[in-house]
Formats: structure tokens, C-alpha cells, sequence
DNA sequence: TCCAATAGTATCATTTTCCGCACTATATAC
DNA sequence: GTATATAGTGCGGAAAATGATACTATTGGA
């Protein structure tokens, strides 16, 4: 069910909210190869470790893995718990202000849905 | 209203959509640093013409204005309208596809003013 | 006659992002 | 004693994204 130009034109000047949040801020946190791809495994499928990411996402590099999770972390997306077992473990969860992402995941993927017909 | 963890792996199980759709095909689409201002600029304000866009969007270059509207106009997210005129006239409208994006603008405008608490 | 405005294109430079490879530590298993 | 697994770090380079600059066409107006 697509909106139509009216409904869109609505959306601003109507109560609700006009949608022009900046998009540059956005891009910061959650922009990136391999940001949206962590935050939607860890969202939607729980706690994982380091190496369960790596096998789930085709292609990503230690290294990039690394950094992303790392910027995830200090924006507070992430959190990070390193239990001291040899071999290190090391696991990765959504915290709430990333969970509340789940709203705006879930808008994507309609689209996405309504895309293949 | 942030969500728990516990409504997150519902939304897994659940009837809901998993909304694990492809984030690399998406990115494609609506990434880069400039699409989601253009969009935005044109869900929430209209058409636009080619000058307008530029001075609204603070930093933007001719070039890579151009090149997003073309990757746009070319994935069916912007129609682009040229009026034969002397000076030339270009305007840019939102598709319906693109407008099918409004419900993911503002879930991440309601994310982003949560955030700001 | 020359300048202004619009919507570009072309070319090259730079910046940012990303990847490959080598390297580390540790304890357990063989 | 050697190999294995995990979760990394560090370095250098390649690739992709982005930017700067100069150029085009047109015509109305000073």
C-alpha cells in the first residue's frame, strides 16, 4: 500500500513529525558497509560472538568487522562482553537504542517486500 | 518507548516479517552520502528544481548532485522533468517508490528525537 | 557587446573506505 | 613439541567515493 503524494505532502504539515532529522547525524551512526547488516543480525537474532558475525556476514573482513563493531560500541549500539576463557570469548549484543531500531528495520524491509512485485 | 529484547526475537518468531532483507541491496539503492537528504527534500517538501535542491542541501557539489539524481532517476526513486526553457528548467519529483519510503523516514525520525532525551 | 542564470559535463585530484596479509596471546588437545 | 581455535592489532596498498575546477549551451537584459 504505497502513500501517495497527498499522504507525503500530509506528513509535514499534519501533527505528526516532519521526518527531516538529519540525515548526515544518522549516516554517522549507523552508516557504513557493514553497520545496518551487525545491527539486524544482533537485533534480530540475539547476543552473538565475534567469529558467529564473521560466518554470518558473507564477505566481511576481521578488520572491518573489528572497526564497525568497535564504532558501534563507542555510539552506544553495542556492548561488548569479553569472558576470560582461553579461547577468548567475546560477545556481542543490541542494546536498547539499538533495539529501538526495530521499528525502522521493519519500514525497510516492507519496502523491500513491496519492491518485488 | 524503547523495545526489549524480548519483543525483538518475537518480531523474529513471530508472524511479523524477520526484516532480514538484503541491507547490501538496500544500501545500494538509498545509500551514498547524498541520497536520503535528496529524498527526504523531496518525500517531505516535493519537486524541486536542480538549483533549489543545491542551496538547500548545505555542501553538496554540482557533481555529486548530479551523479546521486542520475542513480536515483535510474532506480525508479526520482522522475526528473525538463521544461525547454531558456534558462534551462529541471525539476526533480519523489516516485511513488520512493515515496513508499515515508513510514522508514519516520521511524527513523521518532529513533532520532528518542534519542536526543 | 558582455554579463548573468540554469543545468549540466569532463577531467583530474583527493579523501575515505575497505581489504590482504602478517603477526600476537593463551590453553587445550594430540 | 606442535597444531588449533579465538579475538584480536598493525601495516601498506587498492579501490571507491567524493570534491575542485574549468568548460558547455542558450537567451534575455544592461
Amino acid at each position: 500500500m504505497a502513500l501517495d503524494r497527498k499522504d507525503a505532502e500530509n506528513a509535514v504539515r499534519g501533527d505528526e513529525p516532519s521526518a527531516l532529522c538529519p540525515m548526515p547525524d544518522i549516516a554517522q551512526l549507523i552508516g557504513g558497509k557493514w553497520k545496518l547488516i551487525v545491527l539486524q543480525i544482533l537485533i534480530f537474532q540475539g547476543t552473538k560472538r565475534f567469529n558467529e558475525l564473521r560466518r554470518l556476514i558473507d564477505g566481511v573482513t576481521q578488520t572491518m568487522l573489528t572497526n564497525q563493531l568497535r564504532a558501534l560500541e563507542r555510539d552506544g549500539l553495542v556492548s561488548r562482553k569479553i569472558y576470560a576463557e582461553v579461547p577468548p570469548r567475546v560477545e556481542y549484543t543490541a542494546t536498547p537504542r539499538a533495539i529501538a531500531l526495530t521499528k525502522m528495520f521493519h519500514a525497510m524491509h516492507e519496502w523491500w517486500e513491496s519492491e518485488q512485485s
